[in-house]
DNA sequence: GTCTAGACTTCCGTCCGGCGGAAGGCGGAG
DNA sequence: CTCCGCCTTCCGCCGGACGGAAGTCTAGAC
C-alpha cells in the first residue's frame, strides 16, 4: 500500500538529503533507509536523478553527488559571489597572521562556511566549506545574529543551545549582552566555546546596501592576546565589503 | 489536460535546468517557459523547492540557486575533492606565470572547469567554476579526449565541431593526429581556437591508479613562444597528480 | 483618481503516472 | 549446497499531480 505523506518532490529531495558531509557516498539500500523510501522508489528516483547528472555512480557502486549538482551550486549567488569578492582578501589576512582563515553566511539558525585558507601551521579546525554549525557558539555566527532582526535573534536564543565546551555560553540573557557589544564594537570573539584549544575573531561584511550578508574570521591558538588580531579581521572585513560593493549587481 | 511526457521528477530537475551561468536569476514566469511547464505547476514546484532551500527568493522577486543546493554540490567529489588537492599548486603556478591558470574535468563532450585562479594583469578569459566549453577547441578538452576510450572518442569526434575561430580545428582526422601526438607528448596546445586573441597550454592530470580524471592548463596571450609554457605545466599537473595520490581515499 | 496589463497565487475536479509488493538475478558467507 | 543482502524488473491499483479558471496584487499609462 502506498504510504502518503509525502509529495513526489519531498521524496527526490529526500533522495538528495541522505547525502551529507559525513555520508559522501552511499549504497541505493542505505539511501533508501535515510530517506525512508521504499527501496522500488529509491531505486526509480536514484536513477532519474542519475541519468541527469544530480548523482553519479561509483565504480564500488555506491552513488556521489554528480557534476551537474555541483554547476547548479557553482550558480548559488550567496556562496559563489562572496567567495569571489573574499578569496583575494583571506589570501591576504592569511598571508599575515598565518593562522586559519574563513568566512560565512547566516541560513536559519545556523553558520554555513563559504571559505577558508588552512596552512599547514595553523591550528586544525573543523570546519569545510558547506559544513554548519550553530550560532551561538562561533564568532563568525555570533556576528551574523548581532545583525539579524529581534524576531530571528529571539528565535535563535529560543531553541535549546548546544554546549560543546565548558566555555560555550548558552545562557540566552547573557549572549543577548554579547550580541549588543558585538554591535557596538563591531567585531565579535568566540574563547574555546567549540574546542578548548581555540578561539575565533569574527568582523562582519556588508553588501552594498549596508546589510550584513556575511562574516570573515581567524582561529587561532588560545595563547597569547585575542585582540591583537582584531585589527586586521576589521580590515579584511572592510575589504571584502568593499569588493561587493565594486562587484556587478546580481 | 495533462501534458503526459515526462515524470514529475523529471519536471523539478527542469526547473533547476532552467538556470544557468548566463541566467542564474529567474522570474517565475521565466521558469515556466524555460521549464516549459504550466504556470501553476512551475509555482507549485518552486515554492516546494525553495522551502527546502534548493531555490532562494530574492528581494525583486526572482529565484536564485539556494545555499542547500550549493552545499550539496560541495559534496561532489570530482570538483571539490581536485579543486582541494590543486588550489595550491594552481597558486604556484600562477606565480610562476602571471597567466590565468585553470583545471577541468570532462563530462560527456564537454569541459567543465572546475577551479581557476585570475590576475589583473593577464589576459581576459571566458570561463569560470561550473561553465563549460566543447572537448575539441580547449587545450584541456584536447588532453581529457586524448586520454578518453576509443568509443567516447569516436562519439565526441562524430557529433557536430562547433567552429569558434578560424583557427579552430574542426577536422576528425587532424583532431585525431592532434590526440595521438597529445598523448605521446604529455600535453596539448589549443592556439587561438576559442579566442583569437589568446592560446592554452595544457597537461593531463592522474588519480591514484594512474586514469586521468582532470586537465590543468595556462591561458596566455597569442604571442611568443607558447612552449616555453610547457615544463612549468607539465611541473603543475605532476604535483596535482602527487597530491591527489597523498589525499585519503574518497 | 481609473483602467489595463502582467505576474503571481489559490482552488478544485479529473485522470494517469507513481507506488510498492512480488519475483527474479547476482554474489558472498557459512 | 543454502541463506542473506543488495539490486533490478514487472505490473495493477489508487491517490496525488496536473492545469483551467478565477482571484489578488502591483506598476504604469493616462
Amino acid at each position: 500500500m502506498r504510504t502518503v505523506d509525502r509529495t513526489v518532490t519531498q521524496r527526490v529531495l529526500a533522495v538528495l538529503d541522505a547525502f551529507s558531509p559525513q555520508r559522501p557516498a552511499l549504497r541505493l539500500a542505505e539511501i533508501s533507509r535515510l530517506a525512508e523510501l521504499s527501496l522500488t522508489t529509491a531505486h526509480r528516483q536514484v536513477a532519474e536523478l542519475t541519468r541527469w547528472g544530480a548523482l553519479e555512480r561509483g565504480a564500488d557502486g555506491r552513488y556521489r553527488i554528480g557534476l551537474k549538482l555541483w554547476e547548479l551550486g557553482a550558480l548559488a549567488p550567496r556562496s559563489v559571489d562572496l567567495r569571489e569578492a573574499a578569496l583575494p582578501v583571506l589570501e591576504d589576512l592569511y598571508e599575515a597572521t598565518h593562522q586559519n582563515v574563513q568566512i560565512a553566511v547566516r541560513d536559519g539558525h545556523e553558520v554555513v562556511y563559504v571559505e577558508r585558507i588552512t596552512g599547514r601551521a595553523a591550528v586544525s579546525v573543523v570546519t569545510r566549506p558547506g559544513s554548519r554549525l550553530p550560532l551561538h557558539a562561533t564568532a563568525v555566527g555570533l556576528v551574523l545574529l548581532a545583525h539579524a532582526t529581534a524576531d530571528e535573534i529571539d528565535a535563535a536564543l529560543g531553541a535549546p543551545l548546544k554546549r560543546y565546551t565548558a566555555h560555550t555560553v548558552v545562557d540566552p540573557r547573557r549572549l543577548r549582552r554579547i550580541l549588543a557589544d558585538t554591535r557596538r564594537q563591531g567585531y565579535a570573539i568566540s574563547d574555546r566555546q567549540i574546542e578548548e584549544v581555540s578561539a575565533s575573531i569574527a568582523a562582519p561584511v556588508r553588501d552594498r546596501g549596508g546589510a550584513v550578508v556575511a562574516a570573515l574570521s581567524v582561529v587561532v591558538p588560545r595563547r597569547g592576546q585575542l585582540h591583537r588580531y582584531v585589527p586586521a579581521v576589521l580590515t579584511a572585513a572592510r575589504g571584502v565589503t568593499r569588493q561587493l560593493s565594486s562587484a556587478p549587481e546580481g
